[in-house]
DNA sequence: GCAGTTATGTACCATTTGGTTAATTTGTCA
DNA sequence: TGACAAATTAACCAAATGGTACATAACTGC
């Protein structure tokens, strides 16, 4: 349709040596633009900004990614696989039912606390209705064994008598998400709105114990709540 | 500096007569622009897209909000007011304090869950860095009450010593807010991720009465906990 | 060492988008 | 009633932005 320029051949002599390095450049890519998602959300977020970060150029986002959403898509997956990977070093069953309980609570805490990047992309997947965490199955694989670790401590305890029976794995992941995920996720307005109290070492300390003695005793049956 | 067309005095004669109504304008920009802000985000929202599902013309806009940030700006005041409002309905004086935590806390998570399009305003406003509530001194003025809300409870419940007396109001609303801002912020992810079933209205019923009795057990003073 | 494929740099483009200019009408009040 | 301010319409614009075209260098296998 559009009348194409004369092709340039002049220039192309200055052009200077360099090495190929795909897996390079895509992970150079991906993690320049883990950062600049989670910053600024999928349409606050610009490719050119993400291209000048990078030791490449836009072009090779194009190239190896399609597009924007694209990007994201691969983005969002592997911050899943990186969080999920460091959730491994968990272990906890040599411990009693309520004290793993306990320290798993401790662990998301502190767990979502590292991960503030990845706690942004979640919230801005939300806001986009899970779009894209809806077509990744692999995502979606990640997540049962979230689940199974919470339901293994459940059924001991509850096997053991300690427990109520009458809760499932699933609220109390639940639970436990939810206070160590909005301990991330509105920090800024929360800090803003009434101080930041919460958010010192010591206010931070206070939450996390709180947080996790808060499910500990909602799980635990009441005849035994006095030890 | 550029040159400026002759201006054009012929087409104006086809114009239509109109009323002035600029609070009626004002507040339906006001309306257009949350939910489309609370869909879309901050740069996700376009001014077009807002004029267009307004009764009036995107000039209007710039007219009363200056640019697309102040716009912003507005609509979050305006939210945190109409949610504010609706609260105060709550009256919990009369009831003894573990009832009325436990009232508070259910209202709370009804509160929330009623009003979706508020609380994406404020996973947004977290994206942000809270960059534009930090200017609202209204908004920090309305949440004041907020706190000492759970503060008169609190305090009745340590004096009568039912309540354990080593917490603060401030950890107690964060509490709270945790399970119910949860509840609606990631229910997208965490439903993909898990299923539906905390989301039925069964679900939504039993998340709500655990998120309650989860903060008054924690609260109770652990000799109580037997009743 | 050459043919074909993969990877990359440079320049370019169409559209979208926030924002503006200028003219015109409606309301107000001396 | 007429001048001045407030409200509103329609057309226009420059910059930003996602995305491409094209040429060419590096790599691979024979």
């Amino acid at each position: 349709m559009e009348a194409l320029k004369p092709p340039d051949t002049t220039r192309a002599q200055s052009r200077a040596r360099w090495k190929q390095d795909p897996e390079g450049v895509r992970s150079n890519i991906l993690a320049v633009a883990l950062t600049e998602f989670a910053e600024n959300g999928l349409s606050g977020a610009r490719i050119d900004e993400i291209a000048a970060k990078t030791r490449t150029s836009k072009r090779m986002i194009y190239y190896y990614f399609g597009d924007k959403d694209g990007l994201y898509r691969k983005v969002l997956e592997e911050a899943y696989r990186e969080v999920r990977a460091g959730e491994e070093e968990l272990q906890l069953d040599h411990l009693e039912p309520a004290e793993a309980l306990r320290r798993l609570a401790e662990f998301t805490f502190d767990h979502h606390r590292r991960n503030p990047n990845f706690i942004r992309l979640v919230m801005i997947e939300n806001i986009h209705h899970g779009a894209y965490l809806a077509h990744s199955d692999l995502i979606r694989q990640l997540n049962e064994t979230a689940i199974s670790r919470v339901e293994a401590i459940y059924r001991k305890g509850v096997t053991s008598g300690i427990f109520r029976d009458d809760l499932t794995p699933l609220a109390i992941h639940w639970q436990i998400s939810a206070l160590s995920f909005f301990n991330v996720s509105n920090r800024m307005t929360f800090s803003l709105l009434f101080g930041e109290e919460l958010y010192s070492e010591d206010g931070q300390e206070r939450l996390r114990a709180q947080a996790a003695e808060m499910v500990v005793r909602y799980v635990t049956a009441l005849k035994q709540a006095l030890r």
